[in-house]
DNA sequence: CTTACTCATATTGTATGACCAGATGACGCA
DNA sequence: TGCGTCATCTGGTCATACAATATGAGTAAG
């Protein structure tokens, strides 16, 4: 995933990308210059220009004139880029990533299932129905990954909202693709179905508070099948 | 704020992005190519390059070797980025961009307040508390701005959340940012500070259900306060 | 010895021109 | 009409050059 470097500068960023993010640029130092750059890795300096700026726009680094670029503290980061969280990923102990991941999903998830249930238009609600049937139809975890996030896209997309909808699906890309890093799926507990059930009623009947009351509910379940998973982990390695 | 190019290809990367935002360019078509660009603004090759390289980095086009670069469809877009949020907001009816917001910090804030009660650093319990004695002291709704951020800001970080952080502090200086560029602030309430304190009190108090609680009912209020200042500037205009 | 100035150097900003390779679409041929 | 060929367009890459200024070392003045 990801992972084919279309041309030169795309490389580049992923490279220079990861090790900012890994800290090996600490925060506040100055970069290699561009000729350095130029020479480590055999490229051209508009390829280094280029890649400067893809690393500005993510607010990674700034640039100033006849000085250098420096690396921006962390809060000026764009977290919920797609490339930052990647290598945020990479580079982030798995626990404490998809601790706050799901942190930030209770914070706002089941708000985000309220307003669903208000302003979803009657495509979304088909769409939501229809993730939660594909969802029972599936035989393994793996099979059930992409429905699963799917139903929750659905959802955030139903709140009209478009900062709301970018975060979810930010967000449940990263989870998917933290999934696929370890290739360590979650262990479903039986009650996940039902719940999602619960979550798609409240939907589909347009009760917001009971929309958000089983949202939380069925995260919080989500969140324990993450951790008996990295439990199980952490034991195998001992 | 922000209007400060330093650089050709910041400006450009200004009129290009303002004008995808503004749907100048359909989503799904394609670009002008970067010889075109180049007579049109008279720059070099190099400096478009690096321009559509940036658009690209916020998740606005996706160029195509041989064949062009196109714009992506909205939902690709970075919209938490503070340049595409500019975008956003120069380009789209005011009151659309405010209820968005809203919704989102309704959404979102509550539960961030409630994480926050539970994992303030005391550090974060004191930036907390000298943010609202700042809000107590300002003499003009104006002066209040900056503190009021201020507040809420300190308050997302102290969830000690990177994610959740960082969805504040775009959010916030897009509202910000919002403000100056109508110069129209929000009528404040003579409640405002009171429920200020509330919130404050709640979260030094490690009471996270009262602070998501409090949170809550600022928000409901701060969003009467914006509407009450839209509704006055309809009429004026009648 | 301290301060102020000068200047070479380093570094980013910008431009030009060139070549490559592959996607595209028009054209001509069967 | 259908197919294959090919000129053209476009982005990807490189080498090179010059501009402009922040920086710091070195120098001169006090």
């Amino acid at each position: 995933m990801s992972l084919k470097p279309r041309n030169l500068t795309e490389q580049l960023v992923e490279t220079l990308g990861l090790r900012i993010v890994s800290g090996d640029y600490p925060v506040g130092d100055r970069l290699p210059s561009e000729q350095y750059f130029g020479e480590e890795f055999d490229v051209s300096r508009p390829i280094l220009r280029e890649v400067t700026k893809v690393l500005m726009a993510k607010g990674l680094v700034e640039s100033r004139s006849r000085v250098g670029t420096t690396v921006r503290a962390r809060e000026n980061w764009s977290m919920l880029d797609p490339d930052v969280l990647r290598w945020t990923i990479q580079s982030l102990p798995e626990q404490d990533f998809i601790d706050s991941l799901f942190d930030t999903r209770m914070v706002y998830e089941p708000g985000a299932a309220a307003l669903a249930a208000r302003n979803a238009s009657e495509e979304d609600l088909v769409r939501i129905r229809s993730a939660y049937e594909a969802m029972e139809e599936a035989d393994t975890t793996s099979d059930l990954m992409d429905p699963d996030l799917e139903f929750h896209q659905a959802i955030v997309d139903a709140t009209q909202n478009p900062f709301l909808a970018h975060i979810g699906r930010t967000l449940y890309n990263a989870l998917k693709y933290s999934i696929e890093l370890t290739s360590r799926h979650p262990h479903t507990h039986d009650l996940s179905l039902p719940r999602h059930k619960a979550v798609c009623d409240a939907i589909l009947k347009r009760d917001s508070a009971g929309a958000a009351r089983t949202m939380q509910i069925l995260l919080e379940e989500s969140r324990r099948d993450f951790v008996h998973v990295a439990g199980i982990d952490e034991t195998d390695h001992q």
